[in-house]
RNA sequence: GAUUUGGUAGCUCAGCUGGUAGAGCAAUACACUUUUAAUGUAUGGGUCCUGGGUUCGAGCCCCAGCCAGAUCACCA
């Protein structure tokens, strides 16, 4: 069964034949020595200078025995000189008529090899000499133009297509290019950045028998020779302070995470954290880690501190302000959640018009209050610290106040892109708090951890030196450096729900077709509406019919006077 | 999950109160030796998302479904 062709697809495909009658292979094996890229040649012109270079044919302008084509490389688009004369310097001319002029197609790949000149309008371009063809585009690719004031014509948008086809996105889309460019660098400058500060960057399991380490529904899959089930990893936490318990100092990983939630455009099923554990610290020493972190990647991606985010100019540029979470809501709401109860927090939560219920515990409670009536003032970076305890259950106490926990987390245009902590090291307090959370989750809260990992606590237990972690959103992140509202925009491939392919439905005629067509067999010739009385179908399966059956080239319809009379078409064959 | 908008040629989009499906680019053919979204002339190209229904007649109206976007809900 093939996916049915478009008649460009199908020209296509005949001038692949064609070329292959000339002896040219539209898929040749050999390599091809690229030596030059068409961004280096228009930044460090030199005229005259031999290059060569491959790429896409984006556009075909031809004027007789002169053409010009773009190349698109790597690096961008140059364009490219084709004289007849010169590429058929004999009698035979089919190399630039036939091969060049008819046989290639927008999106081919070729190479060229020739002399970089300017040409009358001071564009520099690419006098060819010789090119090949290395490999032939038998689809053709959506073409946004762009005009002489820079204004882009049909330019290929569609969200969906975009993220289904992003190899198209990347092929016509440059600025789609450089977000993923910029992603890279992210990734390699916060390497830097860890790796010079001497930690060290560790791989821990995704396949986990208990998905700890935060509070999320996990994928869950089984393993067939242990016959267990495992679930991919929803964080990398307790693995990453196994490690420090192990004897590391610091210990990073850049984690995909698998959290089985809804998807939107700022949630993906698989998504990237990076989380650094760093012993001997504090929270306090991770907040300048962290400002200094983000203000180093900010410069290594965009070349600068600042950068945009829809209508906010945000600046990375370190020290970030500090507000504890008390002040936060006192400045935001004036009620001060100090000293309270369970009770009082329900009753002020329901007071600001939050919605509450009886299985939200205090954490949860101020939680709420705090992302509904705080999170989203925060615009430039700002760190948020001292949690409650209850909402935090792998941190330490405050050392100044035990209902709270020496927690930070950072937030960008009221997002929150950073958390940390210093990390909770008592195994017997560990242990208490895990099973706060398993009566939690028994109360119904399905965000809170139901099994407890004796292995972690195990390891507590050996003893884990005093240590701050910090976990970034790296999407979020990369989201805020390329000012994209979206996730979808920096993933290559955002998860979609599968597309159907249709196949091309063949030379049988439908039921319906057939039914038609027995007829017609025997009348040969017949009044439109006769015969749809004598089917007895529906208007609409009346009517889908009917042009099936022309489709295929079996009947004909015509008109005389008022009357339509439908005919056998005959020796389709 | 709710609300809402959209799905028409390879791409971007028109399509009137329901009356034989349109444009630009791309394609095909011809002309043209430094063009700039090259140009001129001609030609071909459609499962109007799918399935039902209403109607003499549906791209358009009604019902159901599929896919996507946006907003909201959910979300360490």
């Amino acid at each position: 069964m093939n996916i049915e062709l478009s008649d460009q697809e199908i020209q296509r495909r005949e001038k692949l034949t064609k070329l292959r009658e000339l002896g040219i292979n539209p898929y040749p094996a050999a390599l091809y020595a690229v030596s030059d890229y068409s961004k280096d040649i228009k930044e460090n012109y030199e005229e005259g200078k031999v290059v060569c270079l491959a790429g896409r044919m984006m556009s075909q302008r031809i004027m007789g025995k002169a053409s010009f084509a773009e190349l698109q490389d790597a690096q961008g688009r140059i364009q490219v000189y084709f004289n007849r004369d010169e590429i058929c310097p004999g009698e035979d001319k089919t190399l630039y008529n036939e091969v060049f002029k008819k046989l290639l197609d927008l999106g081919d790949f070729i190479g060229v090899k020739g002399k970089v000149f300017k040409t009358q309008v001071g564009e520099v371009s690419v006098h060819v000499d010789e090119f090949s063809l290395l490999s032939k585009s038998l689809k053709p690719l959506p073409l946004p133009k762009t005009d002489a004031e820079g204004k882009v014509h049909d330019a290929f948008t569609d969200p969906e297509m975009r993220y289904r086809q992003r190899y198209t996105d990347l092929v016509v889309n440059p600025q789609v290019k450089e977000i993923f460019v910029k992603r890279t660098k992210l990734f390699a400058a916060m390497r830097n950045f860890f790796n010079d500060a001497g930690y060290m960057e560790v791989e821990t399991p995704i396949l986990q028998s208990i998905a700890g380490g935060a509070a999320a529904r996990p994928f869950i899959t089984h393993h067939n020779a242990l016959d267990i089930p495992l679930y991919l990893r929803i964080a990398n936490e307790l693995y990453l302070k196994r490690l420090i318990v192990g004897g590391f100092d610091g210990v990073y990983e850049f984690s995909k995470n698998f959290r089985n939630e809804g998807m939107d455009r700022t949630h993906n099923p698989e998504f990237t954290a990076m989380e650094i554990y760093v012993s001997y610290k504090d929270y306090n020493w991770m907040m300048e880690f962290t400002e200094s972190l983000l203000e180093h990647c900010a410069i290594a991606v965009n070349g600068t501190p600042e950068s945009t985010f829809g209508e906010n100019k945000i600046s990375f540029k370190a020290p970030y302000k500090r507000v504890t979470m008390r002040q936060a809501i006192i400045d935001f709401t004036g009620f001060d959640i100090q000293g309270k109860s369970e009770d009082e927090l329900r009753t002020a939560a329901k007071g600001m018009g939050i919605e509450v219920d009886e299985t939200m515990g205090k954490g949860k409670l101020i939680d709420e209050i705090f992302g509904e009536k705080c999170e989203g003032n925060y615009i430039q970076p700002t760190f948020i610290i001292d949690y409650p305890k209850e909402m935090s259950p792998l941190c330490k106490e405050h050392r100044e106040d035990p209902s709270l926990t020496e927690r930070f987390e950072l937030m960008v245009c009221g997002k929150e892109i950073a958390n940390a902590y210093s990390e909770l090291n008592d195994p017997i307090d560990q242990r208490e708090r895990f099973e706060e959370q398993v009566k939690l989750a028994e109360k119904g809260d399905d965000e809170a951890g139901q099994f407890i990992d004796q292995d972690f606590l195990r390891a507590l237990e050996y003893g884990m030196p005093p240590t701050s972690g910090l976990g970034i959103g790296m999407d979020r992140l990369i989201m805020f450096l390329t000012n994209n509202p979206a996730i979808q925009e920096v993933l290559f491939f955002p998860q979609m729900r599968p597309e159907k392919f249709e196949m091309a439905k063949g030379p049988e005629l439908t039921e319906n077709e057939k039914l038609i067509f027995d007829i017609l067999v025997n009348e040969q010739t017949m009044d439109l509406n006769a015969l749809k009385d004598k089917v007895g179908l529906s208007n609409k399966q009346w009517d889908v019919a009917v042009k099936g059956l022309a489709k295929h080239g079996l009947t004909k319809v015509s008109k005389l006077d008022d009357a339509l009379s439908i005919e056998l078409v005959e020796n389709q064959n």
